[in-house]
DNA sequence: GCAAGTACTGTATATTTATACAGTGTTCAT
DNA sequence: ATGAACACTGTATAAATATACAGTACTTGC
C-alpha cells in the first residue's frame, strides 16, 4: 500500500501543497509554488511529475491548478460488531459499520449536550458525567427519556403521559415521580435524549477502586 | 445573517459549483460552468459576481478557477454544562464546549468501536448494544477499563495486574475474575477502553416496560 | 412607460498558467 | 568514470482561462 519514499524536496513540494490547500481552498499554481521555495517553476513541476508517478497526488496535465490532494477521507471510526468467539477479530470483514456521530446521533441540526448530573437515572445506567445527547426536536412519547424544566430547573426522566397529567419518572427508585399538568407553564419539554457518550479513561481510574470493593 | 436570496439561476451556478468541486476537488472554470449549463461564459460570469456580492460565494478576479465556497464550518454539538438550577439554559454563554468527537475520544487514529454484549460490565453501567470506543495505543493499567483477547475471545474487563499475574475483573459480582500469566500468549490486550456511546432512542423504546414496574 | 436588475449571446483581447527544450551541477551505485 | 536519477536555472511559447465591450430581450417595481 505505501508507495515509494519521497525525497526531501518532493516532502517539501508536497508539504506546501497541501498547507495551500487548507488555506486556499484551492490548489496552487506552479509559478505560486516556485515562488514560495524560491526555485524556478520548473524545478517545481518536475516534482510534481514525479509525485504523481509515486501517487503522493494526482497533477493533472495541461489544467490551470490541476494538482488535487489523493485525499485521505476522513474516516470514520470502524465498528466491529458482535465478534463470534475464537473468530480472528479486528480485520476488515468484521468491520459493520463506521461510526460518524451524525450518523449514529441521527436526528436533527439542533441536537445538543448536556452533561448527566446527580444519580436519579441510576437504573437506566447513566452516571454524572456523562454526556447527553438532547433532540429538541424529536417528539416526546411515553417511555422516551427527556430533558425537562421543571420550574426552571433541567431534569432527565423518562417520560409519561396519561391525559393530561404527565409523569416524570426517575430511573432510581429512591426518588419519587414528578406529575404535572400537560398545560402547566413552569413546566417545559427540552427535547429528546437520543444518545449519550461517556469518556471513560480519565474519569474512571480515579473511580477504579470501586470495582475492588465489588469483586 | 442570512443574506439576499439568490434567483433561480444564480442558484443553479452556486449549486453546480458546489457539485463540480465535490467531484474534482478543485474548483471549476467559467468555460466549464458555462458549458455544463449550456449557456455563455459571460452569463456565468455575471452570475459568479453577483453571487460574490452576495456572499453565497467568493469570487476572486483575475485568477483562474478563482472560487471558493464560503463554507460553513462543520460545527459540533454544543455543550451545555452543568447547568445551576432556575438560569436559562440553551443559551450562548452556557455552552461549556462543543462535540467533536476526535477531541472527545481524544485518542489516536486506530480508536475502533465494538458493540458491547452481555450484564458482565453491569456495575459499571454498561449494556448490551453500547458502543465502545477501544484505543489499541492506550496502555492497558490498573483501573482502565481494557479489551482483551483470551483464548480468541474478546471480553471487556477491568484490568488489574500483580506483577507477573494479569486479572481481568468483570464489572458484576456474578462472574468471577480471570486470571492470567502476563506471558500467557492465549491472552492478549487489545487496547483500552477510552469512550462510549449509546444511541438511546429507538432501543429504549422497546425497553420502556422496563421503568415502569420499577418505578 | 421607463429605469434598473436579470439573463443571456458573441467576438475580441489580456492575463494567467502550463509546457517545451536546452542547459548546469550534484550524488550515487556499478 | 560513467550512466542515471535528482535538483535545479533560464528563455520561449502554447494553451487555458478570465475580462472587456457591445449587444438583445425579459421582468419588475414605481
Amino acid at each position: 500500500m505505501t508507495n515509494k519514499p519521497l525525497t526531501k524536496a518532493q516532502q517539501k513540494v508536497l508539504d506546501l501543497v497541501k498547507t495551500y490547500i487548507e488555506e486556499n481552498n484551492i490548489p496552487p499554481t506552479l509559478a505560486e509554488l516556485a515562488e514560495s521555495l524560491k526555485v524556478n517553476l520548473n524545478a517545481v513541476r518536475s516534482h510534481l511529475l514525479t509525485l504523481d508517478r509515486k501517487k503522493a497526488l494526482k497533477y493533472i496535465p495541461n489544467i490551470s491548478r490541476g494538482i488535487e490532494l489523493l485525499q485521505v477521507k476522513p474516516k470514520g471510526i470502524p465498528i466491529y460488531g458482535y465478534v463470534p468467539a475464537g473468530t480472528p477479530f479486528m480485520s476488515q470483514e468484521n468491520i459493520v459499520d463506521t461510526f460518524e456521530i451524525k450518523k449514529y446521533i441521527s436526528g436533527s441540526d439542533d441536537v445538543f449536550g448536556l452533561y448527566v448530573r446527580g444519580d436519579s437515572m441510576k437504573d437506566a445506567h447513566l452516571e454524572t458525567d456523562d454526556l447527553l445527547f438532547v433532540d429538541p426536536k424529536v417528539e416526546a412519547r411515553n417511555g422516551r427519556m427527556v430533558v425537562a424544566l421543571v420550574e426552571g430547573e433541567p431534569t432527565v426522566k423518562w417520560y409519561e403521559r396519561d391525559g393530561n397529567t404527565i409523569r416524570l419518572v426517575p430511573a432510581n427508585s429512591k426518588y419519587k415521580p414528578i406529575e404535572v399538568s400537560r398545560h402547566d407553564d413552569r413546566f417545559k419539554i427540552v427535547g429528546v435524549v437520543v444518545g449519550m457518550i461517556r469518556s471513560i479513561d480519565k474519569k474512571r481510574i480515579d473511580d477504579s477502586v470501586k470495582y475492588k470493593k465489588a469483586s
